[in-house]
DNA sequence: AATAAACGGTCTAAAATGTAGACCTTGGGG
DNA sequence: CCCCAAGGTCTACATTTTAGACCGTTTATT
């Protein structure tokens, strides 16, 4: 039995609907992850590799979320050693179209980016 | 006469473009401010007041994160009481639209999301 | 036979990050 | 003389993230 958490009880009734999603997207993980399963089903260990260097309890953590959130089913096959594969909803899927034009927009103006941040260095002296 | 810390020293050579973007916008506050600038010009605190739930230590700091990749520009007129603007670039704007389908796409689906979370908050006995 | 590795996690201690709120500056109004 | 304004910075505290040990079971290696 455990304390119920803030976390728990925020599941309704958040004021700000665009807020609310964009405060469970916009973390460090749930990007690379959502991105990670775009190509297909993955398991837990393979998402770890595919991340590189996210820790298993993040991984675990965003995930939980991302299901809770409906973006990813997670399935667990009770095998030995167990196999538990993560895969995109419908609602993940449809997800992935605005993520696509951002990450496209980041390699589009990565450079501008980097030449934007050299420049503010030299005008800091 | 400050120590070089390791967020000055990766001004360069992100080995990932995407990554390297992404980790910038994807943080607590970097969308919710950019989407505040969208209308127009605004001034610290208004900046402040428009969020509602951010600290200023917060605020000075992503905006200074924002400016320094090329989002915002930062001007200062030397009055007193200080007056500080803040308003989006060319390339602040051009992000503007990737962004809106992000937001638009979290309108459409936040009815769906919150299902989703009854529904696994059910399934969890 | 003992050892190690793999799977998908959880747990704990320590490090990093975020928050709230005091404080700073400079000039004007009461 | 005291306080207020703006736009921050600084400090102490709270929360979050990380690194890494550990778990239980089975197969592979030595």
């Amino acid at each position: 039995m455990t304390a119920i958490t803030a976390s728990e009880e925020i599941v309704l009734e958040q004021p700000c609907p665009i807020r609310d999603v964009l405060d469970r997207i916009g973390d460090q993980w749930s990007l690379l992850i959502l991105e990670a399963l775009a190509p297909g089903t993955l398991r837990f260990n393979a998402l770890m590799r595919e991340i590189g260097d996210i820790s298993k309890q993040m991984l675990s953590r965003t995930l939980k979320q991302l299901e809770q959130d409906g973006f990813v089913t997670r399935t667990l096959y009770p095998e030995v050693p167990p196999r538990v594969e993560y895969t995109l909803t419908p609602l993940g899927r449809s997800f992935l179209e605005p993520m696509q034009q951002l990450v496209a927009w980041a390699d589009a103006h990565h450079r501008t980016i980097v030449a934007a941040r050299l420049q503010y260095q030299a005008s800091q002296t």
